[in-house]
DNA sequence: GCCGCCATCTTAACAACGTTAGGAGACCGC
DNA sequence: GCGGTCTCCTAACGTTGTTAAGATGGCGGC
């Protein structure tokens, strides 16, 4: 059967392709725009032909989120060439909050609930592994043992999370969450080191 | 015209039937329950009454994220009765965390984006003042002069709303994320203390 | 006391959504 | 060439927000 090996391409290739429009559609025309149908034009096929290739449309929607997790975590590790870790830090909070400002719809998918928490955290996981290392590294350079590790990456991720989401909301301009977001980091950093060595003299 | 105030009367009390019934539903089946024929249903009239009263859901639902921030409020003042103010944003930081739990469909449109940014900031805006006066007893109780005021409260202020929706949204447990929030609040304090005054000597 | 008006409520409908059923047609192996 | 499978489309269902058109009923003026 050398044709069931095209047709599987096929198959891929459609699906590949029905991601993309909704991808596009997603970005340029924001969620309300984002409909099965509109989709299926997009690719010309009639809209049924979606579901030959998605359980329904959340399962899309998880697909999209999964993308934007790698893009997000690409565009993060693209500021690990700083050489200075404290600068590396402060770069991953800036580039958090440009992608959130860059991609709202797409940000805003990541973080809605229309996929359940389980699916979020697994796509997530990767993003969150670059801020461990990050953190680990900090500690390490700095000679300061965190009390307790994954709490401090946990509220890091909620901070940047936060803030990004004042941006994204419209609360506060993207450049001013983008130094926010600087700003919270530098201050719960010298918290940390400032409670690992006595305050005060 | 003796009768037209009590049409007016019950104008105003239908129309709050509405809003607790709306309410009724969105604390008890969340989001997707919220229709306007199930509302219709639960205050026994037609669904175009509803029109009648708001001009289409989204205000509706507006209304609603109104009373939320208007309860908000008022549990977070609860807490001033806390004598130390270290203490006593501890206890902000806690409660906001808690309302969050509490209320999780509440919690969801307050900061969902089925409202305007304005018509956001609007209806929060007690709540962020009730966070300022805190932060403003806090630096006078420290001697802290903070480098930007407004900034400090918005890191604050995204700081708890990214922790509390890393609860809501089930990432961490709602009674880890009270702890989250707190720890955050206190690293931050001492940041920013650590900043006024020169870290080592 | 009756008539007419105005406010109110309901039924019916529209467009759009996600989703499913059933049939038409093309393509492959034999 | 034939039978079966796989793919696609049309049509439909149920639900959503929202609007239009009629029925109903109470109020004020005569």
């Amino acid at each position: 059967m050398p044709t069931s090996g095209r047709r599987a391409r096929e198959r891929a290739s459609t699906r590949e392709r029905i991601i993309e429009a909704a991808l596009h559609i997603l970005e340029n025309e924001g969620t309300t725009a984002l409909t099965i149908r509109r989709i299926a034009t997009d690719v010309e096929y009639s809209a049924p032909v979606v579901y030959q290739h998605f359980a329904n449309k959340d399962a899309l929607v998880l697909e999209l989120v999964g993308h934007g997790h790698r893009l997000m975590t690409a565009e993060l590790q693209q500021a690990a060439t700083e050489p200075a870790i404290d600068r590396r830090l402060m770069l991953l909070a800036s580039e958090y909050v440009r992608f959130a400002g860059d991609h709202p719809h797409l940000y805003q998918i990541m973080n809605g609930d229309a996929v359940d928490a389980d699916e979020r955290q697994r796509a997530a996981a990767p993003t969150i592994d670059v801020l461990k290392d990050l953190l680990t590294a900090w500690s390490d350079a700095h000679d300061v043992v965190l009390t307790d590790f994954d709490e401090a990456c946990e509220i890091i991720w909620g901070t940047l999370y936060g803030i990004a989401s004042l941006g994204h909301l419209g609360t506060v301009g993207n450049d001013r969450a983008r130094r926010l977001a600087q700003q919270a980091l530098q201050t719960l950093l010298r918290g940390w080191r400032t409670a690992a060595r006595p305050e005060r003299a």
